[in-house]
DNA sequence: GTTGGCACTCACTACACTTGAGTGCCAAGT
DNA sequence: ACTTGGCACTCAAGTGTAGTGAGTGCCAAC
């Protein structure tokens, strides 16, 4: 019953409360069944490991590790294969930690250093980027403007009645509605109140209370007044993070059944859940969740690695892949850390670009 | 080897040019495979269908049907499954053309009411209501904004050397791009290019080749010279047009086989694939495209449902549907003619929105 | 032209049997 | 106290044989 450390005292330990030599098991295991997907057996992780030891001992090791969790057996006369925690003490302990210039963070720096455009078209790349490199599903939650402030606010004539209130934000990004003013507004009163609003809410941010102008000609008042409650609204919808979703088809391959595909698919297109899913993992520190580590049961049989699109000491955005518990972690890690920091360092240096043309 | 009319001289036919009973056991065996997607025996058609003939009567003229191309058995003893061309003659023929006020034309109608929102706003949740109401991905497809016509543009000063282009439309989208304008243009210089652009560029036309104006100081030259390469980059960018696609899980069960979940799932995220797909279907004069009508292999067994989105007669952009070639046909079609019809009023009728808050 | 009857085909299921991968245990060796 | 080879055991997967039944095609009779 006792789980940590214990039973392997004489041992040279430097895994850390498993033994090495379980841990060399496990390891192996873990890497040929993430490889071939099929129950890995006693005599398949003696020819690998680097363990000079026979298939029996190996065999005794892994009913141990068996019965500490770490593995199963689809049934008596099969191979093992990792349950989540055996997952987890691969990523945690036979993981080494990214040793400096890995491949994923050249070929990341390379893209971003090649990378034009506006915000959204970044983070949209950037999520494509994550599913090329590792065939897995890819998240990218950007963050809300909560505090941005604003450049520029006007209201621009459409006719018709009709005209579109836009806020440009110090990010770069824009934010629009468009509102009625009826057909008696004329376009002087709109460009009077365009005026207005610009001068009023130049400055000011989208998180604290925006106070709209109002004016002594009725028209132009009119037009204020539908103007400040669509503001009102671009506030409160700006806040609310922006997901891009990239390759969901990859994990279709990843899965034989398709009932668990389907249902890790429409998961997917559940932004607000997807939003939430990230945010708790981060939130429980973690960078890895497998399995029934997050709470998601439609997600049981898939990993989430996580990183954070860090601004100023605040995490703000999010990067994630999805994909089956036995993935690629290492790369997959890799490739995420990678992209998260430097879009932490592209979003955080500036409005959000790199010039057009 | 007689295809057409023949072998039916006597029948009082009115189903087309395959004798009406022909066309009922045709009409019974779609219906019944699409409902149940196992292979129809005789004596299941000749229990449903109003024919009053015996199961070796309808075995006949199955056999025909199949010796004409409508129908295939999967093997010897199996019953019997359509093929494209049985699809096609069923919907061809035997679909009554939405009787007037279809449920689904009556639940569309009420969404439209309902639905606020900018352009894109009402693009995504059309997409979302379709597959909702048929549970098939549903692909929209925005009209470009080709013939637009600019309202208002402007270059707003973001700080650190950078400003923001952005450009209105008489429909209410905006188009913007940031641009690098270096360290040493004044807010004014900016400021004062806003205001040249904007009296340039408002009533010009996108598709048209556009003037930026100039200027003798030469930091604001600098700013407009920016801003035309950007302005440029717009037209051909806005050209082009949006997509959106809406519930891609539901085609995960739809077919059984995982590796065409994959093919078609990663065929949906190849938007411009999507694109001249419904292009193609369109273009061929067809709303329904069955298997191997559309030249795409990976689709093979799906099909394709269109409707266009017409603006002053002419098709600027589509709906459609995709699902697997059993699909419940007579929802499908009304669902996306309803929307595509709704949409073509509400995107001709004016801008394209309904009031904001 | 329609119908009931009938022989025939063939996927599917069930069952028994074999095979082989893989285990757990144990007694002997270091 | 570990390690190891040996051995009995388990069980999924493959193979062969029947039996079953859905469904067909054909044909003679109506």
């Amino acid at each position: 019953m006792s789980l940590q450390k214990s039973r392997t005292p004489a041992q040279p330990e430097h895994g850390a409360d498993l033994g090495a030599r379980k841990a060399a098991i496990l390891e192996a295991v873990v890497s040929q069944y993430i490889g071939s997907a099929q129950p890995v057996g006693s005599s398949a992780v003696a020819d690998a490991a680097g363990l000079s030891v026979s298939s029996a001992t190996i065999r005794a090791e892994m009913a141990a590790l068996e019965h500490d969790g770490f593995l199963v057996q689809p049934h008596t006369s099969a191979g093992r294969i990792p349950t989540d925690k055996g997952y987890r003490y691969f990523v945690d302990h036979l993981t080494q930690p990214t040793s400096g210039k890995s491949p994923e963070m050249v070929r990341v720096k390379r893209f971003f250093d090649d990378v034009h455009g506006g915000l959204e078209e970044v983070l949209e790349r950037s999520s494509r980027l994550l599913t090329e490199m590792t065939s897995y599903a890819s998240v990218v939650v950007a963050p809300g403007h909560t505090s941005s402030e604003i450049r520029s606010a006007q209201v621009v004539d459409l006719g018709g009645g009709h005209a579109l209130v836009l806020v440009v934000l110090t990010d770069g990004t824009v934010e629009k509605t468009s509102i009625a003013v009826g057909d008696d507004a004329t376009s002087d009163a709109i460009a009077h109140a365009s005026q207005l609003v610009n001068d009023a809410l130049t400055g000011a941010r989208l998180n604290a209370p925006i106070a709209v102008p109002t004016s002594a000609d009725p028209a132009v008042a009119a037009v204020l007044n539908h103007a400040g409650e669509a503001i009102g609204a671009l506030a409160t919808g700006a806040a609310s993070e922006q997901v891009f979703v990239g390759g969901p088809s990859r994990l279709a391959g990843a899965f034989d059944a398709v009932e668990t595909v389907r249902s890790v698919l429409s998961i997917l297109e559940q932004q607000l859940v997807v939003v939430s899913l990230l945010r708790d993992v981060l939130d429980a520190g973690l960078s890895v969740a497998i399995g029934h580590e997050h709470g998601y049961e439609p997600l049981a049989s898939c990993a989430v690695i996580v990183a954070p699109v860090v601004i100023d000491d605040e995490a703000v955005g999010a990067v994630g892949l999805l994909g089956p518990t036995r993935m690629q972690y290492p790369a997959a890690i890799a490739a995420a850390r990678a992209v998260g920091s430097e879009l932490s360092g592209r979003l955080g240096g500036r409005g959000g670009e790199g010039g057009a043309a």
